[in-house]
DNA sequence: ACCTGAACACCGTTCAAGT
DNA sequence: ACCTGAACACCGTTCAAGT
């Protein structure tokens, strides 16, 4: 197996200073977010973070301040990437199932782009409690709040929506990235060792190959219609 | 602000190596858990860890193999708890709902008892992808799957109420802690901006109070009441 | 058998110095 | 204005050496 890696800072490391593109707190926070993408977070330091950038690690510290705000960047910057996508940010025109189906699907493109980055979305802490991922952001959470009182939910309502609505959005995106992310793993896993592990539980042994079938987007549809259906009570209840 | 952790080794450490409690695998997981569950995760380093023993960190090689397979270590402790749940490890007697609720509550409370480690155990990749958090293990996995098997689940219907409930308990038990985390965190956090920080964005500024108060038992009971019902459906359909 | 000291390679971060 | 070299305190981990 190659390492393909070695001369990927030099691509960037090559050129003089001079002709280089400037550094930019933008373009640090993509290279992270490239950069966890193909190595995973724990392989990301300062230092090697900067041989990408061809620059040292210390020049990097001009734009962000250190490096847990670099990783709050990063997750702003993945949550922000909503914002462009069309689909997404209209105001509800279909109703409020269309609208939050739309956002829905919006978050969960965000997370299947970026596997490996997204648990970051979902574990690190938000600037307040109630900033539930993987909605961090006042300005997501008024655009959720406001759309849904804009179809007719009460304040109560919209609020126990937007509960309902992130644990559910959390639970499937995390579990789904999670699967993709040990696939596109380190490639040194053990293969395979399929029945001989489940040996010693028969019902888990029985189910092994069901087990192993992979219906993610169905079951992210489904429990969305599901969610749909409960939301719809507690507009009408309260 | 003072700190009492300087002291926190010595007691310890004080005492001559001989009149010391042997190490073990099991004392060291015990404390990295302590440790994290005080000091949070990242403070958490080998050396620190050793100090709390009393010992230098070289000695912890002796018991785990290393940082990573030492976290391993702490999360499967904690799923192993549950074992010794008498509410939790009993076979269904009252049906499939009641058996499903005991489980759910029982990881519940090792959720609520260790918030800052919890989220290793959502977020810590499985040995195989369809081991899916927060049941981790083959042996936790094997008790749904028999226990739904005995109340009448056929062999898909088991495998989609194991999808629907894990996603449903990452979810809501992840939300919940990083809730708590959040709180018991570093208490330099800032103050209260409350509603200066929501002036810019008029709906989430109606409902800041309703945003901040905690339901998460209730919401849990509810949404878990809703995912019954959902696997009923699933139950005599497949 | 169990623990340690010294060492290595690697971190994040600061700051005075270079251009 | 922007980047770097050198330095500091701290890591994880190995291994020969101590008791």
């Amino acid at each position: 197996m190659e390492t393909p890696d070695a001369d990927r800072d030099v691509v960037e490391g090559q050129q003089p200073p001079s002709a280089r593109v400037p550094l930019s707190r933008d373009r640090i926070l993509e290279a992270a977010l490239t950069y966890i993408e193909s190595d995973g977070l724990p392989g990301l330091s300062m230092r090697r973070l900067g041989a990408v950038l061809g620059v040292e690690a210390m020049s990097l510290y001009r734009y962000v301040e250190g490096r847990e705000v670099l990783l709050d960047g990063v997750v702003e910057s993945m949550v922000a990437s909503m914002e462009f996508d069309p689909d997404v940010l209209q105001e509800p025109e279909n109703g409020w199932q269309d609208f939050l189906q739309r956002l829905a699907h919006g978050i969960r493109r965000v997370a299947l782009a970026h596997p490996k980055a997204f648990p970051l979305v979902a574990s690190r802490p938000t600037e307040a409690p109630w900033l539930r991922p993987p909605l961090r952001s006042l300005r997501w959470v008024e655009y959720f709040l406001a759309g849904l009182t804009q179809e007719g939910f009460s304040d109560t309502a919209a609020v126990r929506a937007y509960r309902a609505f992130t644990s559910f959005l959390l639970g499937h995106l995390l579990l789904e990235v999670t699967m993709l992310g040990a696939d596109l793993g380190p490639l040194d896993v053990i293969e395979e060792d399929d029945d001989a592990s489940t040996a010693d539980y028969p019902t888990a042994h029985r189910m092994r190959h069901a087990l192993r079938e992979n219906h993610a987007a169905a079951e992210f549809e489904e429990a969305l219609e599901e969610l749909m259906n409960r939301l719809a009570l507690i507009r009408s209840e309260s």
